[in-house]
DNA sequence: TGCTTTTATCTCAACGTTGAGATTATCAAG
DNA sequence: CTTGATAATCTCAACGTTGAGATAAAAGCA
């Protein structure tokens, strides 16, 4: 069996044979960006569905996630959504223009502000995650649970040696 | 050991028991994305230490595998670059401003054209290749060449069963 | 030959992100 | 207090992508 990742390869064997020796990782970070892009259209659409960006429809879970009171500052956010502080300050603003968040002043700090879900924007959220999930489990369908264990653990070894250990 | 992801989970299995049992999905997926972002982080700054964006870079190792004549047809960029038809253009014209690739008219068929590696953009690419190696290399430089491997195997099984099977 | 359909590429306005810099507020030191 | 440094957020122009539509050539078919 092969993809699309063993005929990239294959070609780099024989155009590059210097470099042979040193294609090993793209076997596997080659699979990984291709997995995420397919895996990522298919949840814009998901979202879309429900009139969201995919960049909201992140802020919408990890403020839904974070629990009661629903409400991260936009720095929070900012960390966990491995964006830049612009396109949080945009997204912000598009969601409040939907009324899906608003901005609230902290008492403590006033240069801080929280970002809370509206009660709308709890509904949508909601509804949105669980197609979410069902389109998710869609893509794995015919595949091995156990591999999918085995694979995701490998990818958490990976990403705990790189760092990526935290939500704060 | 536990890595963001399984904080996330955490979360939501808190805050949306009710979709406790449909979370398997994410540990996978969930990992892919953040993987690829962090990749994908890295290099970009490899293909802009030789002064391309990473579309770009795409596109010149995508000319550069394909082996001799190293020209392609710009639709047969767009399937292999997984983008629209107007960022094939976009990057076409960039490149061609750098004097990267060159546009050639087909004898046979005059609608379709021919994107062509300079020599300036083969230099440019093989450097810029070997660097982008080096960086993966250095990426995985701690982990185990096993776990690598299987990781790897998983998510092709992954791809081919979503169909990512074939380059053109 | 003429007509329609299909194929290949380009156009362009709307959109979201980037990232450096500006703004405003807090904190630490004297 | 006042000054300087630090921190949180926002501003905005430049950039790349999207995706529907335009353009032009080729292929299919009477």
């Amino acid at each position: 069996m092969s993809d699309a990742v063993d005929a990239i390869i294959g070609q780099w064997v024989k155009e590059r044979p210097d470099v042979a020796q040193d294609l090993w990782p793209v076997q596997l970070f080659a699979r990984v960006q291709r997995l995420a892009r397919v895996v990522e259209k298919s949840a814009k659409a998901a979202a879309a569905a429900h009139g969201v960006e995919y960049g909201e429809f992140d802020v919408l879970t990890t403020l839904q996630r974070s629990g009661p009171p629903y409400a991260l500052t936009a720095g929070a956010l900012l960390k966990a959504s491995m964006v830049t502080s612009g396109a949080i300050t945009n997204r912000i603003d598009r969601m409040e223009a939907k009324n899906l968040v608003e901005r609230v002043r902290d008492g403590e700090d006033r240069r801080t502000i929280k970002i809370r879900l509206t009660d709308h924007g709890h509904d949508v959220t909601r509804a949105a995650f669980t197609d979410h999930l069902a389109n998710y489990a869609r893509l794995l369908a015919d595949m091995d649970r156990d591999l999918i264990t085995k694979t995701g653990d490998g990818l958490r070894q990976l990403l705990e040696a790189l760092g990526d250990t935290g939500i704060e």
